[in-house]
DNA sequence: CCAGACGTTGTT
DNA sequence: GTCTGG
DNA sequence: CCAGACGTTGTT
DNA sequence: GTCTGG
């Protein structure tokens, strides 16, 4: 699963890694978590860099609760469930990140913060889709959710399952402004090549969302000081 | 026919 | 335990 | 994802 | 909106 991220890149970076056309305003994000308003890639646009809220709203959902939810889709059964098929046909996007979180779980039971990035580059794409959600009395809101895949080597002593890292070529096919047949679509949306990630453990001050500081991708130091 | 769900993860 | 909010 | 609430009545 | 369950 995907519930925390981070989004901390050069806008230079940027413009070279997704092909945009301006140069975009990023704040530095270390804890992107659900609800938040974060930038996009949408494929309505794919040269710029476009909000969303993150926790997709259906069309046909009544009020901002359904969101919550919708923080994730797995990729095996996106083209088929209600809540999501409509925008894996037309609506998909590219969420900018410079790294995320996984909580390992332990022997003792207890949940334990992972820093999780790719060790040839600053900033990459997670596949996601996005809708427009016609709100009764705010203006339309655009919202995002992040597809998941199974773990690959590396994640797996960290979590089941990860986030879709897309590879810088495949941009493209996921950003087609049209349909595209689902089996076209589906290969797109495995795990990562595992030998180009890396991961530590950081301090539980993430939990908190709503707090974002640098400290929060910083190694924790592998034992407690005694003195 | 109408009512109610529509999601993921993790744990059992 | 389960739901909501961030 | 985690943290925090989870309720009503009456009074300020 | 569309599907499932009653």
């Amino acid at each position: 699963m995907c519930g925390r991220f981070v989004l901390v890149a050069d806008p230079n970076q940027m413009v070279l890694e997704f092909g945009l056309s301006g140069v975009p305003v990023v704040p530095a994000n270390y804890n992107v978590a659900p609800t938040q308003v974060l930038p996009v890639i949408l494929n309505e646009a794919p040269d710029t860099v476009s909000q969303a809220r993150w926790g997709l709203m259906p069309s046909w959902a009544k009020d901002l609760s359904m969101s919550a939810k919708m923080i994730n889709a797995r990729s095996e059964t996106v083209d088929e469930k209600p809540a999501f098929r409509a925008a894996f046909k037309r609506r998909r996007c590219v969420i900018p990140a410079s790294g995320f979180y996984e909580w390992q779980t332990r022997d003792d039971g207890k949940k334990y913060p992972m820093y999780i990035h790719l060790t040839d580059r600053e900033v990459f794409g997670f596949a996601g889709l996005w809708e427009v959600w016609h709100s009764p009395e705010r203006d339309d809101l655009r919202t995002c959710t992040i597809l998941t895949t199974a773990a690959n080597a590396f994640m797996k002593p960290i979590h089941e399952r990860m986030p879709v890292i897309l590879s810088r070529e495949n941009y493209g096919d996921w950003l087609a402004a049209e349909d595209v047949p689902a089996p076209v679509l589906k290969p797109l949306l495995r795990g990562y090549d595992p030998d180009k990630m890396t991961a530590h453990e950081v301090s539980r001050n993430v939990n908190r969302a709503g707090f974002s500081s640098p400290d929060m991708i910083a190694p924790l130091p592998s034992l407690p000081r005694l003195l």
